[in-house]
DNA sequence: TATGAATGAGTTTTCATTCAT
DNA sequence: GATGAATGAAAACTCATTCAT
């Protein structure tokens, strides 16, 4: 779902734009939130003068959203369907979703945008919603198809889906959000991949002794 | 020596003076961010002037510090143990706790304040080190000691507990973040307790369809 | 030469004036200067609150022109001649004079102001000429004096009076505005009366070593 | 790096800037003092805007700092040494000395500092220090050194060099203070010259008539 | 008389944005 | 394209002054 036409003269600015630029901006949005991020810090990062992120950028603001966009393209553009595809037990597709998520989102530039946005959402609502759009629904939507497939198979139980798909996303969004948070000042560091695996296995599992 | 009397209105004022700050400044603090909050709408918000504010606090973080620190104190105070003083199974004693939690912290200004640490917490370490203790560390505790509870008693399997904690308490705390940020622009409305206790249902029975 | 009728409603204000809250504001005054003195630390410092001053003083300004005037009322009150009743060699009144000077002046508040006077004639036209006639001029008029009567009876050589004064007189000054200046911060301490009247030898003896 | 040339009225004005500035800040806290002076005024002075102050300067203290310091260095790169070169007669050196001072000192920016500096010593120590130590001490050295050559010599009485100094030098000060104070509200117009040549051979001479 | 909470105009300082080079 | 000096609007913070008590 590209918003604009691939030969716009704002596409081919975008093509020409360093994409240094825009990490060194990522970094420090990330780091000190919007507001409180100097373009002057941002172009000193990038190596560049303060006047050139205005050759590529038209405000603050725009750079803010070609953060935020920049980085989701590329994901967009795998585009192939691990659901699908995938040959397996319903549990060993969830297993497999959430490490390819912290792989390619968690360890990804698209992780500190996460907290961006958090903090973001209500002054740059489109914005948010765009990267919510992208992102995290996104992944939200891989959890469901994954749970209905284990549902319709009879593999898992009648749980209700919306529910279950937060029970087992929350706590990778949580490690997403802390990992640029609380990490640094207060953080126990649970290995993510074997904190995230060990976590499915209790949902999967569940807390209550079976009796036999 | 005050001479004028205790209860005179401009007394009375004196003393709520702080606390119509705070409440000022959190709103704007949570709905802006900190960066973003104009000291002069904080003065509006509580109907005052913007010197007034410079009366009570000496600078704008001082302002935030305040922010976080005043909703914890009388949290802090009703100090009993709601896990110690339960009669009834571990997983009753879960549903409580989530329950209680989200009527006490979810739905109180504390929420908005763990949106707001998330944002400052690489610009102000030592408070949102503060409220992460005081608030999240705190919620872990309640939910690590109904675990041990339901471990020992044989009600529980033997999981792991720190990941079983987050496990049962990041999707509260997607629902506390979420509600400040994507919320608005791209929420789709859970009713929130009736979604916790879904949920814990899920954690505790399991994904998966028990043989029998 | 006093400005105001003795009666006026102003006089009488500043009769009942606390001359507490003066010396306060001029020891702010003199310390800090003028502008960057804050009224809240002259009432802090006299044990009253902000709002008592406008009891007395009108404005800054008016506290200002009080703390200039004010201490000179009593010097001008003794208003007794000291260079007509002197009986004695003119060198011997002019040590008199000098020393009686330091006393009563470097000592005292009227040397403090001095230096303030200095740093705020620009600001305070009027202010800094009164107190330059009453004070400054005064102390010229008594050397001037003590120079034409020596002058007159042969004791002196006929040297250019005004300079004269200047000659004489000016390391006074000097140590009255040094006090409140470098004294703090580089000063080698000449013990006052002591300098004083080396160096009035040296002026009344010359430096040329004299053929016999 | 730069991609202009060195020559261009934009690199020469870059250049001149500092001092245009500190000129501009000089005249100001010289007339108003520091705390008086509004940087907006500053920048209007030297025909800027008030946010071109602080690409050259941290902050208004740091403005004084250069102020102070700025037309020193000059001074002191002069360096080499009136009294050991001098032939003639302590007290034609004397003279001499006087007048250079007056010239290179007393007319120059150097002259107004001096008053700034009385004001400012007890807000800015290390300021004052640098100053006195760079200009009023220097010249304290220079009269010390013709003094007690002239001793040496034989040509001046074994009088106390330091009180002679001062005797000396306290004149010379007093005159730099009020032409930037008392001067322009009720001063009296020594020629500065003549003045000094005057009161230096009323030193020198002494004012008792010898007998011969 | 005395207080000190409140005000708001004024000042320092910051920084997104522009533009001559 | 790139620069970075300059701008000026805006934000934090100060403080003389007022006034209800």
């Amino acid at each position: 779902m590209p918003v604009i036409a691939p030969n716009s003269p704002r596409q081919r600015r975008k093509e020409a734009r360093p994409s240094e630029l825009i990490a060194a901006a990522l970094d420090q949005f990330v780091e000190k939130g919007f507001a409180a991020t100097r373009l002057e810090d941002v172009a000193t990062r990038a190596g560049v003068s303060k006047g050139t992120l205005y050759l590529y950028f038209d405000s603050k603001a725009a750079l803010l959203k070609a953060v935020v966009e920049d980085p989701i393209v590329p994901v967009l553009d795998e585009g192939e369907d691990p659901v699908g595809s995938f040959d397996g037990s319903a549990a060993k597709l969830l297993h497999h979703l959430l490490a390819a998520w912290w792989t390619h989102v968690g360890e990804s530039k698209l992780c500190g945008i996460c907290k961006l946005m958090v903090a973001e959402a209500s002054n740059f609502p489109e914005i948010a919603a765009y990267y919510h759009e992208a992102v995290i629904a996104r992944g939200h939507g891989l959890i469901r198809r994954a749970l209905e497939l284990g549902i319709a198979r009879g593999e898992f139980r009648d749980i209700d889906v919306e529910t279950a798909v937060d029970t087992i996303f929350a706590p990778v969004l949580k490690l997403m959000l802390w990992r640029h948070s609380f990490a640094s000042c207060c953080g126990i560091d649970h290995e993510p991949l074997s904190h995230i695996e060990k976590h499915l296995d209790i949902v999967l599992g569940g807390l209550v002794r079976k009796r036999r």
